[in-house]
RNA sequence: GGAGAGGUCGCAUAGUGGACUAGUGCGCCGCACUCGAAAUGCGGUAAGGGGCAACUCUUCGAGGGUUCGAAUCCCUCCCUCUCCGCCA
């Protein structure tokens, strides 16, 4: 969401940045239609509401002295004024309930800094750690090395939920519980991240908060009661503080989330469907920082380098992009991606996002700070990025440490968890 | 799942139809007293919205209803606690 008096006081500026994502701008003037007409309406209820006040209490003040008939006067004049505000009820709860969803559809607007264009060719690369390893022959496939080594059970995951459902096996299952040990062990204990294990079904208030409703609801897996599985530890996270006000001294702060993580992936279909590359449920470490808004733009830096340091410590090679503003996104001001070298799909691959939404969740979730006593709250600036994905790190180590005798060398840091050195 | 008790301002509590403009205590802020502090006294202490402003509206877990008027009465739902049942 985006403050409303800048929208009403400056639309075309609103507008300017809408277009520079490549997003239809026509949501602004939606909202400032039905804006108008909502404050038009509100002041009309608000006026015949003070009076209603009014004559009610003088009612009571008549009962109280005793002067019944004028009393009974009193509140027959109310009846003509006790329709008309029932009718301006009905409209401004109306145009209020679409004023929100019109807000609710507004994307975020992006910050100045990021690079102009049109789509991922127009994004920047910012740097790259380590080099590509070489290989005598072509390197092959996670699922080929996964396959040799028992890891992955892929038909029977076909079988028992469906396709997109990955069972992992064995080392292969030993692997990856490692891999979440290790990257939440390493996120809270050296990068100082304090943990967090959510539930992985949250309601619907909470998706809203984080700008996944109501625009990206057939991404979502929904069960009864009106829950819905999480997409990512983003959005329990969040909404922790969701309709809270945060002491100032507090902030920033920094929370690290194993969960798993749930996605139709509608849309994709037909997109990655090979091994790991894209799943309907993974497991993921997620990061999230709460910050003054001040500060916001230095915590992005250093959420990027907290993503970057997992690859460091496994040795894997990798690079961090900068989206440009055709390819960011709707929620996101700022948005670094970090793509793991995957030798053998021969691609670099997303494998961490991280984005500086400032106020944009804050306003939806109502998540505030207090810079002192008797402050007036504002809205906190809110950060999120994983660190990191497990199934694409997985397929990566698997690709990038495959050895010519079909073996798997273990990253060092890794051994500790996995409890063996090779596959 | 069943029975009962609850949900009021940061915390604790009062409030069973009009004087509630939600009281009181604690905490917090300011002032006084003090060399300074403690103690004490006085004052102030929720959020959001509309309006240029004066001012005004909304919110006592949420939503509906009764009433001229609801924290208070009625209905539905959510949450917490206690006990019972089932269960990892």
């Amino acid at each position: 969401m985006l403050d409303r008096e800048l929208i009403r006081r400056d639309p075309d500026f609103v507008r300017a940045g809408i277009r520079k994502k490549r997003l239809d701008p026509s949501v602004v003037d939606a909202f400032l239609q039905v804006d108008s007409s909502w404050r038009a309406v509100k002041t009309q209820l608000d006026e015949k509401a003070a009076e209603s006040n009014r004559i009610s209490k003088s009612i009571g003040q008549l009962i109280g002295q005793g002067k019944k008939e004028e009393a009974e006067a009193a509140k027959a004049t109310t009846a003509s004024l006790k329709s008309e505000i029932s009718g301006l009820e009905a409209q401004e709860r109306e145009l209020e309930q679409s004023l929100r969803e019109t807000e609710l559809q507004l994307p975020n607007l992006p910050h100045e800094s990021i690079p102009d264009g049109d789509d991922e060719t127009a994004n920047v690369l910012v740097r790259e750690w380590g080099t590509k390893p070489t290989f005598s022959e072509a390197p092959k496939p996670h699922w080929e090395i996964a396959d040799a080594h028992n890891l992955l059970d892929l038909p029977r995951g076909a079988k028992i939920t469906g396709s997109g459902f990955v069972v992992y096996t064995g080392k292969g299952a030993r692997l990856q519980r490692a891999l979440f040990n290790f990257m939440v062990d390493h996120q809270t204990l050296t990068n100082g991240y304090k943990e967090i294990y959510p539930p992985f079904l949250v309601n619907r208030a909470s998706l809203i908060g984080t700008g996944n409703l109501p625009k990206f609801e057939e991404d979502l897996y929904k069960v009864d009661d009106d829950l819905y599985l999480i997409p990512t530890a983003e959005v329990p996270v969040t909404n922790l503080y969701r309709d809270e006000i945060l002491n100032a001294e507090d902030l920033t702060i920094n929370l690290a989330a194993f969960s798993g993580c749930f996605r139709r992936e509608a849309g994709a279909a037909g997109k990655d469907t090979r091994g790991l590359l894209r799943i309907h449920q993974f497991d993921k470490v997620e990061l999230v920082k709460f910050t003054k808004p001040e500060d916001s733009y230095t915590e992005l830096e250093l959420l990027v380098t907290h993503a970057e340091s997992i690859l460091q410590a496994l040795g894997l090679h990798y690079r961090v992009i900068e989206l440009a503003s055709g390819d960011i996104g709707a929620k996101g001001c700022k948005c670094y991606d970090v793509e793991v070298w995957s030798p053998g799909v021969d691609r670099y691959l997303e494998i961490s996002s991280c984005t500086n939404f400032e106020a944009y969740q804050a306003r939806r979730a109502n998540i505030r700070f207090r810079r002192e006593q008797g402050a007036k709250p504002e809205f906190a600036h809110i950060l999120n990025g994983s660190g990191l994905a497990c199934p694409r790190l997985f397929s990566a180590i698997l690709e990038a440490f495959q050895q010519p005798d079909g073996s798997v060398i273990i990253p060092e840091a890794l051994r500790p968890y996995v409890g063996f050195e090779t596959l």
